[in-house]
DNA sequence: AACGCGGGGCT
DNA sequence: AGCCCAGCGTT
């Protein structure tokens, strides 16, 4: 493993994130775990700017899980309307508040919650909790497998090897924020290389724009 | 690990 | 209408 580049990309990317932080409701370090998990519940194929739009006024009419326990599966769907999956969501959701009367704190506890796999009971963990583990869903592979072309394995338990040893010690909340905003600023489907500060040692860029051998670039 | 799935977004 | 897709569930 590259371990200079593993540092040099660490090192760039909490420079970059720090004039470049997405400042959203759920991302106050006050947040409670409740909090946190409803809007990462929510953010799962969910655009943030959609979330956000929402948040606020359910976490008004939901303070905690008491309060969606109190309530019906009809009127949660009600109150997440506009983020879609609203069926599926608000009768997890309500599952949830009828089987729990507090959320747990360990991620693999976290797992065992219906519609909760291991990209939101990670990211719930790590951001209220600042439990130092790596998230891991479609941006954050599309950052590594280009960065790290050449190390970046296939397989999910090397990835989650990989993206583990990645985390700056002790930092983990910020850096795993940090790559979401990463990943929708810069390393988007669309990459804008140009304005990113890994393009000196980042291997998709170094084999699309020094274009060597002149056989013409892939794409991803 | 591999596959299936509901549903939202884009064409 | 059809295709693509991320993330969860199931096997």
């Amino acid at each position: 493993m590259d371990e200079s580049r593993v540092e040099r990309f660490r090192v760039g990317i909490l420079e970059w994130s720090e004039d470049n932080v997405r400042r959203y409701p759920w991302r106050d370090p006050e947040s409670s775990l409740y909090e946190v998990f409803v809007a990462e519940f929510f953010l799962t194929q969910t655009p943030a700017e959609n979330v956000a739009q929402v948040y606020p006024k359910f976490l008004s009419q939901y303070p905690s899980l008491e309060a969606v326990r109190r309530s019906d599966v009809a009127s949660l769907a009600d109150a997440i309307e506009p983020l879609g999956f609203q069926n599926i969501r608000s009768e997890a959701l309500f599952t949830i508040a009828s089987e729990y009367d507090s959320l747990p704190t360990d991620p693999t506890d976290l797992r065992e919650l219906p519609r909760v796999g291991e990209y939101v009971a990670n990211a719930t963990a790590c951001f209220a909790l600042d439990a130092q583990i790596p998230i891991l869903d479609r941006n954050v592979d599309r950052i590594y497998s280009r960065v790290f072309a050449d190390e970046w394995p296939e397989s999910p338990s090397e990835q989650t090897e990989f993206a583990a040893h990645l985390l700056p010690e002790g930092e983990a909340r910020k850096y795993n924020l940090a790559l979401l905003d990463f990943a929708a600023a810069i390393c988007t489907p669309e990459p804008r290389c140009s304005e990113c500060f890994a393009n000196e040692f980042c291997m998709y860029y170094q084999s699309t724009s020094a274009g060597v051998d002149g056989s013409g670039e892939w794409s991803e």
